[in-house]
DNA sequence: GTCTATAGCAGGATAGAC
DNA sequence: GTCTATCCTGCTATAGAC
């Protein structure tokens, strides 16, 4: 019995944190465990199955998320404030694009993203609304999602090839902030 | 020697279509031999390996969702041509979800859409160049582009969840229109 | 709580007979 | 050109000893 235990949900919890802000290694449990110096089987001690151990990973990650946006716009005028959040958004995607990715993940319905959503959701409501004057205009915080995501995507997927996306999410982001 | 081949390289890519149209089945080496009541190893005869013969249905895809948008779009006024090339394009990932994630999955350089993909790209350049009088606007394309891929992506992914999108497909699509 | 060992599954790909 | 047979890899998860 060796007793201080080798590791804790917690310690699991941010170790895929680290390998998925890596560039290569599959999250399972054999790499997972190795970054630990324990065996895959001794991981299901702390979460029942991998997919338990995705939705409290993607969780966090979210989080982090968030706490970025936050700290970056808190604070400055409204539309600067949604500009840099927008930027941000985009900075994070870059800077973890697995974790990112994990975020978006579908998941079962019972799951899907409990408080942690909710947060970041009323976060972009209080600042689209104080840019365009409405409160509480969910369609306009859809739009801007779906511009800020679609760009990670088609970004991270290559889509843009040699030549870039130039400037469209400057371009993209003026239009929607001035349109809506 | 069964003389006349039982398949050959279209009548294994239109089955691999026919499979990716349904909901579950994966596209397997197995699972698509099956549907053509051959084994799997004789798929190799036709197509080197698997990855070789996703992207010919990539590409094929893709010819489908220009041939789409196309369609609805031509003979129409300007501003109206656009809104509809965005429903068809919305349309299309509803009706093939997996073709449409396979058309926007990342694929080593050499093969990053040879002509397909030009094709779609100058539909939407004219369609945009009509609607805001700049011709070329490649910025104006990418925006725009980057809204309906995030709205087709968060939607697909459950992140609308109970309450839905509203009207941020509309919102947005005039709010761009508008503003670039 | 961790270990070794193992069951079980799924998928890609090849060899060689016909 | 298709078949059977097989190998290989990589993964999740469990059983039981310690």
């Amino acid at each position: 019995m060796p007793y201080p235990a080798k590791t804790s949900r917690e310690a699991i919890l941010a170790a895929a944190l680290t390998l998925l802000e890596g560039q290569d290694a599959p999250l399972t449990m054999r790499t997972l465990a190795a970054t630990l110096g324990l065996q895959a089987s001794s991981l299901y001690r702390h979460y029942a199955d991998r997919e338990t151990l995705e939705e409290a990973v993607a969780e966090e990650a979210a989080r982090m998320l968030m706490s970025d946006i936050t700290a970056a716009s808190s604070g400055r005028p409204p539309h600067e404030a949604l500009r840099v959040a927008g930027q941000q958004y985009l900075l994070f995607a870059h800077r973890h694009p697995r974790l990112y990715a994990l975020i978006h993940q579908p998941r079962p319905p019972a799951a899907a993203t409990p408080g942690t959503g909710k947060d970041l959701w009323n976060l972009l409501l209080g600042l689209i609304g104080a840019v365009t004057g409405r409160p509480d205009d969910t369609a306009a915080v859809v739009a801007l999602w779906c511009f800020l995501h679609g760009y990670v995507g088609l970004e991270s997927s290559g889509q843009f090839g040699l030549s870039g996306p130039g400037d469209a999410f400057e371009r993209g982001l003026e239009a929607l902030t001035r349109g809506l």
